[in-house]
DNA sequence: TAAGGGCGAAAGTCAAAGAAAGTCAAACCA
DNA sequence: TGGTTTGACTTTCTTTGACTTTCGCCCTTA
Protein backbone atom coordinates (compact mmCIF):
# COMPACT_ATOMS: atom_id res chain seq x y z
CA UNK A 1 0.00 0.00 0.00
CA UNK A 2 1.15 3.53 -0.92
CA UNK A 3 1.18 5.48 2.38
CA UNK A 4 0.63 9.20 2.65
CA UNK A 5 2.81 11.69 4.51
CA UNK A 6 0.14 11.26 7.10
CA UNK A 7 -0.09 7.90 7.29
CA UNK A 8 4.03 8.10 7.60
CA UNK A 9 4.01 10.77 10.53
CA UNK A 10 1.36 8.44 12.45
CA UNK A 11 2.93 5.79 12.63
CA UNK A 12 5.71 7.30 13.63
CA UNK A 13 4.42 8.72 16.35
CA UNK A 14 2.98 5.59 17.22
CA UNK A 15 5.87 3.84 17.48
CA UNK A 16 7.64 6.54 19.72
CA UNK A 17 4.18 5.41 22.54
CA UNK A 18 5.53 1.71 22.32
CA UNK A 19 7.33 2.31 25.00
CA UNK A 20 6.25 5.38 26.59
CA UNK A 21 2.85 6.23 27.82
CA UNK A 22 3.35 9.93 26.02
CA UNK A 23 5.54 11.54 24.39
CA UNK A 24 6.72 15.23 24.18
CA UNK A 25 7.93 16.33 20.43
CA UNK A 26 8.20 19.73 18.90
CA UNK A 27 5.87 20.53 15.90
CA UNK A 28 8.21 22.55 14.05
CA UNK A 29 11.30 19.82 14.41
CA UNK A 30 8.86 17.32 13.26
CA UNK A 31 7.83 19.20 10.32
CA UNK A 32 11.08 19.76 9.14
CA UNK A 33 12.26 15.95 9.85
CA UNK A 34 9.50 15.00 7.42
CA UNK A 35 9.58 18.12 5.17
CA UNK A 36 6.14 19.02 5.20
CA UNK A 37 4.49 21.89 6.73
CA UNK A 38 4.24 22.35 10.15
CA UNK A 39 -0.10 22.49 9.98
CA UNK A 40 0.24 18.52 8.86
CA UNK A 41 1.22 17.65 12.18
CA UNK A 42 -1.81 19.12 13.50
CA UNK A 43 -3.80 17.25 10.58
CA UNK A 44 -2.25 14.03 11.49
CA UNK A 45 -2.60 15.12 15.52
CA UNK A 46 -6.70 15.76 14.78
CA UNK A 47 -7.49 12.88 12.78
CA UNK A 48 -5.49 10.09 14.37
CA UNK A 49 -4.26 10.97 17.92
CA UNK A 50 -8.15 11.60 19.15
CA UNK A 51 -10.03 11.15 22.52
CA UNK A 52 -11.85 8.01 20.68
CA UNK A 53 -8.75 6.14 19.19
CA UNK A 54 -7.58 6.86 22.94
CA UNK A 55 -5.38 9.41 22.94
CA UNK A 56 -5.04 12.99 24.31
CA UNK A 57 -2.91 15.55 22.82
CA UNK A 58 -1.88 18.63 25.19
CA UNK A 59 0.28 21.90 23.93
CA UNK A 60 1.99 24.91 24.45
CA UNK A 61 2.50 27.76 22.00
CA UNK A 62 5.67 30.23 22.25
CA UNK A 63 9.13 30.16 23.33
CA UNK A 64 9.56 26.62 25.26
CA UNK A 65 6.57 25.14 23.25
CA UNK A 66 5.75 21.62 22.76
CA UNK A 67 3.14 18.94 21.89
CA UNK A 68 2.15 16.19 24.35
CA UNK A 69 0.94 13.15 23.13
CA UNK A 70 -0.38 10.56 25.56
CA UNK A 71 -2.16 6.65 25.22
CA UNK A 72 -4.95 6.42 27.66
CA UNK A 73 -4.56 3.87 30.31
CA UNK A 74 -7.60 2.94 32.61
CA UNK A 75 -8.41 -0.33 33.92
CA UNK A 76 -10.41 -2.63 31.60
CA UNK A 77 -14.07 -2.28 33.94
CA UNK A 78 -13.64 1.44 33.34
CA UNK A 79 -13.60 1.05 29.28
CA UNK A 80 -16.02 -0.99 28.87
CA UNK A 81 -18.16 0.76 30.92
CA UNK A 82 -18.10 4.07 29.20
CA UNK A 83 -18.12 2.19 26.20
CA UNK A 84 -21.41 0.63 26.97
CA UNK A 85 -21.95 4.59 27.79
CA UNK A 86 -21.56 5.50 24.24
CA UNK A 87 -23.91 2.94 22.75
CA UNK A 88 -26.43 4.39 24.33
CA UNK A 89 -26.40 6.80 21.74
CA UNK A 90 -26.24 5.83 17.79
CA UNK A 91 -23.03 5.68 16.75
CA UNK A 92 -21.41 6.18 13.36
CA UNK A 93 -19.43 3.73 11.60
CA UNK A 94 -16.06 5.81 12.11
CA UNK A 95 -16.85 5.94 15.71
CA UNK A 96 -18.12 2.20 16.37
CA UNK A 97 -14.75 1.11 14.32
CA UNK A 98 -12.20 3.02 16.25
CA UNK A 99 -14.38 1.60 19.43
CA UNK A 100 -13.85 -1.87 18.07
CA UNK A 101 -10.36 -1.05 17.50
CA UNK A 102 -9.33 0.07 21.54
CA UNK A 103 -11.32 -3.31 22.63
CA UNK A 104 -8.45 -4.63 20.31
CA UNK A 105 -5.50 -3.02 21.72
CA UNK A 106 -6.70 -3.97 25.13
CA UNK A 107 -6.92 -7.59 23.94
CA UNK A 108 -10.57 -7.91 24.70
CA UNK A 109 -10.80 -9.15 21.29
CA UNK A 110 -8.15 -11.13 19.64
CA UNK A 111 -7.40 -9.55 15.84
CA UNK A 112 -10.02 -12.08 13.84
CA UNK A 113 -12.77 -11.18 16.57
CA UNK A 114 -12.06 -7.63 15.94
CA UNK A 115 -12.30 -7.75 12.34
CA UNK A 116 -15.54 -9.84 12.60
CA UNK A 117 -17.55 -7.92 14.37
CA UNK A 118 -16.27 -4.65 12.36
CA UNK A 119 -17.62 -6.62 9.88
CA UNK A 120 -21.26 -7.67 11.41
CA UNK A 121 -21.99 -3.66 11.65
CA UNK A 122 -20.51 -2.30 8.45
CA UNK A 123 -22.83 -0.05 6.18
CA UNK A 124 -23.13 -3.21 3.57
CA UNK A 125 -24.30 -5.32 6.59
CA UNK A 126 -26.94 -2.52 7.98
CA UNK A 127 -27.48 -1.34 4.58
CA UNK A 128 -31.07 -0.92 4.88
CA UNK A 129 -34.38 0.82 3.49
CA UNK A 130 -34.46 2.87 6.45
CA UNK A 131 -32.02 5.48 7.63
CA UNK A 132 -31.56 3.57 11.09
CA UNK A 133 -27.62 2.33 11.12
CA UNK A 134 -26.66 4.04 13.65
CA UNK A 135 -29.15 3.00 15.72
CA UNK A 136 -28.75 -0.65 15.00
CA UNK A 137 -24.74 -0.36 15.20
CA UNK A 138 -24.67 0.68 18.58
CA UNK A 139 -27.45 -2.36 19.45
CA UNK A 140 -25.22 -4.18 18.74
CA UNK A 141 -22.05 -2.79 19.92
CA UNK A 142 -24.31 -2.58 23.37
CA UNK A 143 -24.87 -6.54 23.10
CA UNK A 144 -20.96 -7.36 22.22
CA UNK A 145 -19.60 -5.29 24.99
CA UNK A 146 -22.03 -7.06 27.34
CA UNK A 147 -20.97 -10.42 26.00
CA UNK A 148 -17.19 -9.17 27.14
CA UNK A 149 -17.81 -7.76 30.43
CA UNK A 150 -19.76 -11.36 31.02
CA UNK A 151 -16.32 -13.24 30.20
CA UNK A 152 -14.36 -11.05 31.95
CA UNK A 153 -15.40 -12.21 35.49
CA UNK B 1 -13.82 -13.40 -30.12
CA UNK B 2 -12.99 -9.62 -30.54
CA UNK B 3 -12.06 -8.18 -27.28
CA UNK B 4 -13.45 -5.31 -25.53
CA UNK B 5 -11.22 -2.97 -23.46
CA UNK B 6 -13.16 -4.29 -20.46
CA UNK B 7 -11.96 -7.45 -21.40
CA UNK B 8 -8.93 -6.96 -21.79
CA UNK B 9 -8.90 -5.24 -18.31
CA UNK B 10 -10.94 -7.79 -16.49
CA UNK B 11 -8.13 -10.61 -17.98
CA UNK B 12 -5.26 -8.24 -16.55
CA UNK B 13 -6.35 -7.72 -12.89
CA UNK B 14 -7.46 -11.75 -12.85
CA UNK B 15 -4.43 -12.66 -13.91
CA UNK B 16 -2.63 -10.08 -11.26
CA UNK B 17 -4.92 -12.21 -9.18
CA UNK B 18 -3.13 -15.51 -10.37
CA UNK B 19 -0.60 -15.04 -7.84
CA UNK B 20 -1.28 -13.26 -4.24
CA UNK B 21 -4.91 -13.61 -2.96
CA UNK B 22 -5.20 -9.64 -3.27
CA UNK B 23 -4.13 -6.85 -5.46
CA UNK B 24 -3.95 -3.02 -4.87
CA UNK B 25 -4.31 -1.06 -7.55
CA UNK B 26 -4.66 2.69 -8.79
CA UNK B 27 -7.73 3.72 -11.10
CA UNK B 28 -6.19 6.69 -12.53
CA UNK B 29 -2.77 4.42 -13.36
CA UNK B 30 -4.55 1.85 -15.17
CA UNK B 31 -6.93 3.69 -17.07
CA UNK B 32 -3.60 5.40 -17.92
CA UNK B 33 -2.09 2.26 -18.86
CA UNK B 34 -5.21 1.00 -21.26
CA UNK B 35 -5.81 4.25 -22.54
CA UNK B 36 -9.38 4.63 -20.70
CA UNK B 37 -11.31 7.06 -18.73
CA UNK B 38 -11.13 6.64 -14.87
CA UNK B 39 -14.34 5.32 -14.49
CA UNK B 40 -14.14 2.52 -17.12
CA UNK B 41 -12.05 0.56 -14.21
CA UNK B 42 -15.12 0.80 -11.80
CA UNK B 43 -17.57 -0.40 -14.71
CA UNK B 44 -15.41 -3.50 -15.06
CA UNK B 45 -15.07 -3.72 -11.02
CA UNK B 46 -18.66 -3.69 -10.84
CA UNK B 47 -19.84 -5.68 -13.78
CA UNK B 48 -16.89 -8.33 -12.96
CA UNK B 49 -15.20 -8.51 -9.92
CA UNK B 50 -18.50 -9.14 -8.18
CA UNK B 51 -19.36 -10.97 -4.50
CA UNK B 52 -21.54 -13.57 -7.11
CA UNK B 53 -18.26 -14.53 -8.73
CA UNK B 54 -15.98 -14.34 -5.94
CA UNK B 55 -14.45 -11.25 -5.32
CA UNK B 56 -14.52 -8.28 -2.95
CA UNK B 57 -13.16 -4.82 -3.76
CA UNK B 58 -12.50 -2.38 -1.20
CA UNK B 59 -11.17 1.11 -1.63
CA UNK B 60 -10.08 4.68 -0.41
CA UNK B 61 -10.46 8.12 -2.03
CA UNK B 62 -8.10 10.71 -1.81
CA UNK B 63 -4.43 11.11 -1.31
CA UNK B 64 -2.53 7.83 -1.17
CA UNK B 65 -6.42 6.55 -2.99
CA UNK B 66 -6.35 3.11 -3.83
CA UNK B 67 -8.60 0.25 -5.10
CA UNK B 68 -8.29 -3.48 -3.66
CA UNK B 69 -9.29 -6.37 -5.50
CA UNK B 70 -9.43 -9.59 -3.53
CA UNK B 71 -10.02 -13.57 -4.64
CA UNK B 72 -12.24 -15.17 -2.19
CA UNK B 73 -11.79 -18.68 -0.80
CA UNK B 74 -13.36 -20.87 -2.98
CA UNK B 75 -13.43 -23.52 0.05
CA UNK B 76 -14.15 -27.72 -0.90
CA UNK B 77 -17.26 -28.03 -0.09
CA UNK B 78 -19.09 -25.07 -1.27
CA UNK B 79 -20.20 -25.12 2.04
CA UNK B 80 -19.65 -21.31 2.76
CA UNK B 81 -20.99 -21.08 -1.10
CA UNK B 82 -24.56 -22.43 -0.48
CA UNK B 83 -24.29 -20.09 2.88
CA UNK B 84 -24.08 -17.14 1.15
CA UNK B 85 -26.94 -18.04 -0.63
CA UNK B 86 -29.10 -18.67 1.87
CA UNK B 87 -28.23 -15.43 2.71
CA UNK B 88 -30.31 -13.94 0.01
CA UNK B 89 -33.23 -14.40 2.18
CA UNK B 90 -34.28 -13.20 5.36
CA UNK B 91 -33.42 -15.35 8.40
CA UNK B 92 -35.52 -16.11 11.60
CA UNK B 93 -32.61 -15.92 14.86
CA UNK B 94 -32.95 -19.91 15.39
CA UNK B 95 -32.22 -20.61 11.51
CA UNK B 96 -28.94 -18.12 11.56
CA UNK B 97 -27.74 -19.22 15.20
CA UNK B 98 -28.02 -23.21 13.11
CA UNK B 99 -26.03 -21.93 10.36
CA UNK B 100 -23.51 -20.11 12.82
CA UNK B 101 -23.26 -23.48 14.24
CA UNK B 102 -22.43 -25.30 11.67
CA UNK B 103 -19.45 -22.97 10.96
CA UNK B 104 -17.71 -23.30 14.06
CA UNK B 105 -18.21 -27.30 13.29
CA UNK B 106 -16.60 -26.82 10.30
CA UNK B 107 -13.84 -24.87 12.10
CA UNK B 108 -14.02 -21.30 9.97
CA UNK B 109 -15.47 -19.93 13.46
CA UNK B 110 -13.72 -20.54 16.92
CA UNK B 111 -16.31 -21.14 20.06
CA UNK B 112 -15.70 -17.63 21.27
CA UNK B 113 -16.48 -16.14 17.41
CA UNK B 114 -19.35 -18.23 17.54
CA UNK B 115 -20.41 -16.97 20.53
CA UNK B 116 -20.34 -12.85 18.89
CA UNK B 117 -21.44 -13.32 16.29
CA UNK B 118 -24.67 -14.76 17.84
CA UNK B 119 -24.58 -12.08 20.03
CA UNK B 120 -24.17 -9.47 16.77
CA UNK B 121 -27.83 -11.22 15.66
CA UNK B 122 -29.81 -11.92 18.87
CA UNK B 123 -33.08 -10.35 18.75
CA UNK B 124 -31.57 -7.38 21.79
CA UNK B 125 -28.75 -6.10 19.09
CA UNK B 126 -31.54 -5.93 16.57
CA UNK B 127 -34.21 -4.99 18.65
CA UNK B 128 -35.91 -2.19 16.46
CA UNK B 129 -38.59 -0.36 15.70
CA UNK B 130 -39.55 -1.63 12.16
CA UNK B 131 -39.91 -5.30 11.75
CA UNK B 132 -37.03 -6.05 9.22
CA UNK B 133 -34.48 -7.62 11.84
CA UNK B 134 -34.71 -11.25 9.60
CA UNK B 135 -33.76 -9.21 6.43
CA UNK B 136 -30.63 -6.87 8.81
CA UNK B 137 -29.66 -10.75 10.34
CA UNK B 138 -28.94 -12.36 6.93
CA UNK B 139 -27.12 -8.85 5.72
CA UNK B 140 -24.67 -9.29 8.70
CA UNK B 141 -24.24 -13.17 8.22
CA UNK B 142 -23.79 -12.70 5.25
CA UNK B 143 -21.22 -10.18 5.44
CA UNK B 144 -19.42 -12.19 8.11
CA UNK B 145 -19.37 -15.00 5.35
CA UNK B 146 -17.53 -13.22 3.24
CA UNK B 147 -15.21 -12.37 5.66
CA UNK B 148 -14.87 -15.79 5.95
CA UNK B 149 -14.06 -16.33 2.17
CA UNK B 150 -11.59 -13.59 2.74
CA UNK B 151 -9.30 -15.78 5.21
CA UNK B 152 -6.89 -16.59 3.09
CA UNK B 153 -4.00 -18.80 4.21
C1' DT C 1 13.89 46.72 41.39
C1' DA C 2 9.33 45.58 39.90
C1' DA C 3 5.85 46.37 36.22
C1' DG C 4 4.86 46.73 31.70
C1' DG C 5 5.71 46.50 26.82
C1' DG C 6 7.81 44.68 22.74
C1' DC C 7 9.86 40.89 20.22
C1' DG C 8 10.46 36.56 18.41
C1' DA C 9 9.52 31.80 18.71
C1' DA C 10 6.49 28.50 19.22
C1' DA C 11 1.78 26.24 18.26
C1' DG C 12 -3.29 26.81 16.36
C1' DT C 13 -6.90 27.72 12.80
C1' DC C 14 -9.05 27.60 8.62
C1' DA C 15 -10.00 27.50 4.06
C1' DA C 16 -8.28 26.72 -0.56
C1' DA C 17 -5.91 23.66 -3.60
C1' DG C 18 -4.69 19.02 -4.91
C1' DA C 19 -5.24 14.11 -5.46
C1' DA C 20 -7.45 10.34 -5.52
C1' DA C 21 -11.91 7.39 -6.20
C1' DG C 22 -17.32 7.17 -6.98
C1' DT C 23 -21.74 8.11 -9.51
C1' DC C 24 -24.71 8.45 -13.12
C1' DA C 25 -26.64 9.07 -17.30
C1' DA C 26 -25.99 9.95 -22.17
C1' DA C 27 -23.92 8.27 -26.27
C1' DC C 28 -22.18 4.53 -28.73
C1' DC C 29 -21.95 -0.01 -30.84
C1' DA C 30 -22.48 -5.00 -32.14
C1' DT D 1 -31.32 -3.78 -27.27
C1' DG D 2 -28.10 -4.87 -23.85
C1' DG D 3 -23.44 -4.37 -22.91
C1' DT D 4 -19.57 -0.57 -23.37
C1' DT D 5 -17.53 3.76 -23.44
C1' DT D 6 -17.30 8.49 -22.11
C1' DG D 7 -17.28 12.54 -19.42
C1' DA D 8 -19.27 15.89 -16.27
C1' DC D 9 -19.96 16.25 -11.62
C1' DT D 10 -19.44 14.64 -6.64
C1' DT D 11 -17.25 12.98 -2.50
C1' DT D 12 -13.43 11.99 0.41
C1' DC D 13 -8.95 12.50 2.14
C1' DT D 14 -4.42 15.05 2.09
C1' DT D 15 -1.39 18.93 1.54
C1' DT D 16 -0.33 23.74 1.72
C1' DG D 17 0.05 28.37 3.30
C1' DA D 18 -1.57 32.72 5.08
C1' DC D 19 -2.95 34.50 9.18
C1' DT D 20 -3.77 34.28 14.43
C1' DT D 21 -2.82 33.33 19.21
C1' DT D 22 0.10 32.39 23.07
C1' DC D 23 4.19 32.35 25.72
C1' DG D 24 8.84 33.32 27.61
C1' DC D 25 12.40 36.63 27.66
C1' DC D 26 14.52 40.88 27.74
C1' DC D 27 14.62 45.71 27.94
C1' DT D 28 12.92 49.81 29.31
C1' DT D 29 11.34 53.08 32.94
C1' DA D 30 9.13 54.94 37.16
Amino acid sequence: MNKSVSDIIEEFIMSSLDDDSFIELSRNDLAKFFACVPSQINYVLNTRFTINRGFVVESQRGGAGYIKVSRLKDNDDNFLKSALDLCNQPLNLTDANQLINQMMDRNLLSKNECELIKTTISAKALNNPINIDNTIRSNILKQVIIKLMQNHK
